[in-house]
DNA sequence: TCATTATATACTACTATAGGTATATGCCCG
DNA sequence: CGGGCATATACCTATAGTAGTATATAATGA
């Protein structure tokens, strides 16, 4: 499988995560590194990736690299989910009632499927 | 990278056109063969994935196999796109003037004015 | 029953990628 | 200018996953 697409891209867990730390805000390598506690030279490789694939991009702040989100691949795979969510967002106010009540309601009984 | 979460079974191509064709109908294995040009075996293995990952579930009619989409995965992937969407909502009306022009779209979206 | 259609599985080979380790590059400051 | 910090890259290895081919299973209808 290449990694070409934006889907690729994000199989992999620990760019997830990566991704998901730079959603709350710019990040040196440093801080990545800390943050998910992985190697160094794990975190470059990953970030590499990301950026020639547009979804993060850096700026120098002197021996750092300070890398942000750059949302259009994301966008992509949102994009890509449209025609799926029907299958949800049809149902969702009736799921959202079904929700509430199990939730008020109390237990009758235990260990449902699902 | 294992084939565990949601994101990497659709980071596989075939997969995710797969997923497309029957987000609009139910389709047999003989269907999608002939509809995306893939030999018969790479499709069975393609849904036996899908369907061991929960995508899609198969309904038996007589010798074929009647597959349809289950959406709790994609939802997932939705619900992981959360905390990415205010990088681009907030020039949803930019965006969507931009895409009006460069692909057409076949759905309006509701109550978006621009 | 047999032939045919529909789908699944087994087996092999190839390739891409992730991880690990070592090292290179580059920048800052004393 | 040299030492130390921050990041990037090169190299190797292991492995997961896909495609391809052949074959198995199962249901149908004649």
């Amino acid at each position: 499988m290449n990694v070409n697409s934006a889907f690729a891209i994000i199989a992999e867990p620990n760019r997830r995560a990566i991704l998901g730390l730079l959603a709350q805000s710019e990040r040196s390598v440093g801080d990545i590194e800390r943050a998910l506690r992985m190697p160094q030279p794990s975190v470059s490789k990953h970030l590499r990736v990301l950026r020639e694939a547009g979804f993060v991009e850096a700026r120098i702040d002197a021996q750092r690299r300070l890398y942000r989100i750059r949302p259009e691949p994301l966008r992509e795979v949102d994009a890509w989910l449209a025609p799926f969510r029907r299958f949800w967002s049809a149902h969702l106010d009736a799921l959202e009632r079904h929700l509430d009540r199990m939730e008020e309601a109390p237990r009758r009984r235990k260990g449902r499927k699902r």
